[in-house]
DNA sequence: GCGATTTTGTTGCACTCGTAACCATCGAGA
DNA sequence: TCTCGATGGTTACGAGTGCAACAAAATCGC
């Protein structure tokens, strides 16, 4: 049996319990967007990405939205491949592509965000007004002291 | 550009945002049990389990840690091979193997667990009170709406 | 008892990911 | 103009992952 001075509660270390939560959410909210569009997690940021800043390059759009290179990489050659992006390399500098979605592309996303805003309710909704601003303290705090926030 | 009112700020939706921290915060954490150990985030996961519970079966484990069985298993044969854990078929029913740390094992742990206190309050220290209050009464919050808590 | 179902744990497979190496291009400086 | 380092983006490869199928053992129902 542990001892448990020299133990430690892993249901309490917070690094667990912010991957158990990441976890739990991301997946079933990837039920959204697999289920009605076939979208991968990286495809889905992109599309969120682009959905909200208009035109990026990789690069912006990696940095932005905490996605390695090689996924951005990836997700636009998806995004691409089903038409809902085009690139467009920049005539000053021929290394830059900058990405933009096409028709199709903003009706999926147009379609996408009512969905997410409700999925975001349906977690916020049943807690206490104290809760609930303790998430967002919260979070903002981690981010603070986490990231370079 | 895209139009406010249709469009999604990824960087306060909470999915987004629970990853993004997830990710960061793990992927710093990792390098200590990776550097010191050379464990990955299962086997470190499997460890901690271990070390604190004392005896369990991988099915166990699996509930306990939030991880899928396949992980749990791979885990245990990684860290059996390490001679960190040793496997005792059960005498009534010879499914089961019921799970424990050895000596060097324990002592990995032990090595493992300040080093862990450590990260989080690195985490957490200058952080106001307040704040440091809704992180936990946040993630608590979160639990019980988005998981079973 | 005995076949059907459930439970515990492992493995094959296809897919995802990050690292590192890579190509192409640009900008700075000799 | 000609390098050389920096930057934008892609790709080969090894490691990790979940699903589904599996074997072995236990339990249920008759």
């Amino acid at each position: 049996m542990a001892v448990e001075a020299e133990s430690l509660e892993l249901e309490n270390f917070i690094p667990y319990r912010l991957n158990r939560l990441a976890d739990a959410v991301s997946r079933e909210f990837a039920r959204i967007y697999k289920d009605r569009f076939g979208l991968t997690r990286p495809e889905w940021r992109l599309l969120a990405t682009l959905g909200q800043y208009g035109t990026m390059t990789a690069t912006d759009i990696g940095a932005h939205s905490s996605m390695h290179k090689t996924k951005v990489s990836r997700a636009v050659t998806a995004l691409e491949r089903r038409k809902w992006l085009i690139r467009e390399t920049s005539e000053t500098d021929r290394r830059i592509e900058n990405l933009r979605l096409t028709k199709s592309g903003s009706a999926a996303y147009r379609e996408l965000v009512p969905l997410a805003r409700q999925f975001e309710t349906r977690i916020l909704q049943g807690m206490k007004d104290s809760d609930r601003q303790s998430v967002l303290a919260g979070l903002a705090a981690l981010e603070k002291s986490a990231l370079g926030g």
